[in-house]
DNA sequence: TTCCTTAAGGAGTTTTTTGTCCGAATTATA
DNA sequence: TATAATTCGGACAAAAAACTCCTTAAGGAA
């Protein structure tokens, strides 16, 4: 409804990184068994997430993932306008390319306040929190595998 | 950030629609230039309106789309449970397949609040009253064309 | 009846997103 | 030094979304 797989398999990833121990690297392979991902894709992901500064990797034995220093209080704001673009808090519902208050669309005026809400909790939601509360047990990163659900 | 072009385009020319007077058949190619759309790929998303009796449509001279009797009052939920699917209301915004207040992923208590408001909204806006605004000068269905804009 | 206009519908193309494969570079360790 | 494990990077492939083209059917009017 309203991120790209991109974007999911980022955050997700992120925030397992953010789980594991700081300063030991995290394989691509694992985080992609972890979150059920092609673990080729989520191998592009990352490297892109490195450019942009979230994480560092180390090549060959002992190799991986980890968050650079600093960036455990990254925003999923910050995650997002590298995934989705420097656009993500600028777009039109209905696609407009000028849709301002003084130039809107008849969605804008409603739309406008539950955007403001989106970026709101975009901006406050952190790496490092949500990777707490997915270390309590009480929350999933992924599905739980087809062999853990009822049978059929 | 949120819709398909389709359910865009879609939302765009009902709205238009509703702004003409009843009865008489819109052409498709009019909607097309209006709105500034592909007409080919319009029509598409017309033919699916008619199908899911949102429309109805006339062949020949004097053709065109109307949108059927009683229709004025369909919400833009409606629209979109069409247009984006019946899940459109369901998902998880991590892509989790199973994401329930039970079984939620990090996000989904922060998540939840948004999306209700975002369904509200898309609940209380009907065709009718979006046309109205249209019609009172004061909201744009479309990009101003090139030509009207200053010059660069 | 004939002509013109319109939507219907099917097939195909293009673009974007998502996903795969493979060889090269890098690094720890035996 | 040799080996195995890892990321890097580029090219490629598949799937989905957006868009086009063309033929057919239907309806109104001369």
């Amino acid at each position: 409804m309203v991120l790209s797989r991109t974007s999911q398999y980022a955050i997700q990833a992120l925030i397992y990184i953010a789980t594991q121990p700081p300063g030991e690297p995290v394989l691509n392979r694992d985080i992609a068994d972890r979150l059920n991902v092609p673990a080729a894709y989520l191998a592009k992901i990352l490297q892109s997430l490195c450019k942009h500064g979230l994480l560092d990797s180390f090549r060959g034995r002992l190799g991986g993932f980890c968050l650079r220093e600093g960036m455990q209080r990254t925003s999923l704001m910050q995650v997002l306008l590298l995934t989705e673009g420097p656009d993500f808090t600028k777009s039109c519902i209905l696609g407009l390319k000028e849709c301002t208050d003084e130039t809107a669309c008849p969605m804008h005026f409603k739309w406008k306040p539950v955007k403001n809400k989106i970026i709101a909790m975009m901006n406050d939601m952190h790496l490092e929190d949500l990777a707490k509360a997915v270390q309590t047990g009480k929350y999933r990163l992924a599905d739980l595998p087809a062999a853990a659900l009822p049978a059929a």
